[in-house]
DNA sequence: TTCATTATTGCATAAGTAGGCAAAAAAGGC
DNA sequence: GCCTTTTTTGCCTACTTATGCAATAATGAA
């Protein structure tokens, strides 16, 4: 069914074209342009086009679309925090453990906070360039490795 | 009380330095710095910041301050629509009606629609490069007037 | 100071959004 | 085609955010 695709082309060019500030509202457009689902997916439309919801500058928020450079603009800046930081990388069944160049440990940390990993429960920086990263129930360190890379390009481990 | 006026700066460090993605979260971290507030004050002072929710890009938002020139941006895009159509203005107590260039009617339009302005009900472009713009119940067209003359400066009436 | 006006906030609740789960639809494999 | 696997969706509900209203605090005028 390319009915899905279709609709997520059609839900851009309203959004860019029209002053959406809810789902209910982009329901009733979309209905305008004769597709007709429900709230829930729409929730699920906007976050797989990874659509914003801005102030507009007065009292006022609207659904907007992230133009391709800002999507790269604030991943590049996460990975570069990591990457300027990063000395190695060890794990074991439930945590990663990642050593920094002195005083990285808190920006490196919060990299990968920032990157929003699924396998990750939460990170600590401690005192001496090292940075925890407690992994969720059921993922391994290689899970989470191997998802690194595929967002670190140039990253290798050691 | 400039407790407000503090506030508002600390929040707007915590959500600069942290991954927030909910005011729950973000109500945590205001305690951890000493301010104790509901989750309504929350939503206004971030309204008052003119807060946005972005796509981190993997299945998560969060909170992020708008640049200053992000801002301006798309006030200035709303006002540069408004006066490539405009041609002329007039009003009575409860109806503006503008005049744009041939085919601007819907631009003009859709720019006072984004302009956000609240005196405004609605507006309507019509087949023959009209405007209507309809107020608010209690506001003048004197009132409207004043108020884009604040925010469009260039816009001279007639 | 005292009173009137405006700004802030909490409370309660409405409005809006997201996600689990199961059903239905689409896509592949043979 | 037929069966298995993967996607997509709706329904229902939980979670998150916004707002009307009334109370309280701050500000300013006289």
């Amino acid at each position: 069914m390319k009915e899905r695709a279709e609709r997520l082309k059609v839900i851009k060019a309203i959004i860019k074209e029209n002053r959406v500030d809810s789902q209910e509202k982009l329901l009733q457009l979309l209905e305008d342009h004769g597709y007709s689902v429900t709230q829930a997916t729409l929730s699920r439309d906007l976050k797989y086009l990874k659509v914003g919801k801005l102030s507009d500058g007065h009292s006022g928020y609207y659904y907007s679309i992230p133009s391709e450079e800002e999507r790269r603009e604030s991943e590049r800046h996460y990975i570069q925090d990591f990457l300027r930081g990063y000395v190695s990388i060890d794990w074991n069944q439930s945590l990663v453990v990642v050593r920094t160049f002195s005083g990285h440990s808190d920006s490196v940390a919060l990299a990968i906070d920032n990157m929003g990993f699924d396998e990750v429960i939460g990170t600590i920086s401690g005192r001496d360039n090292v940075v925890f990263i407690a992994l969720k129930k059921g993922v391994s360190g290689d899970d989470f490795i191997r998802s690194l890379k595929a967002r670190v390009p140039e990253f290798e481990e050691e």
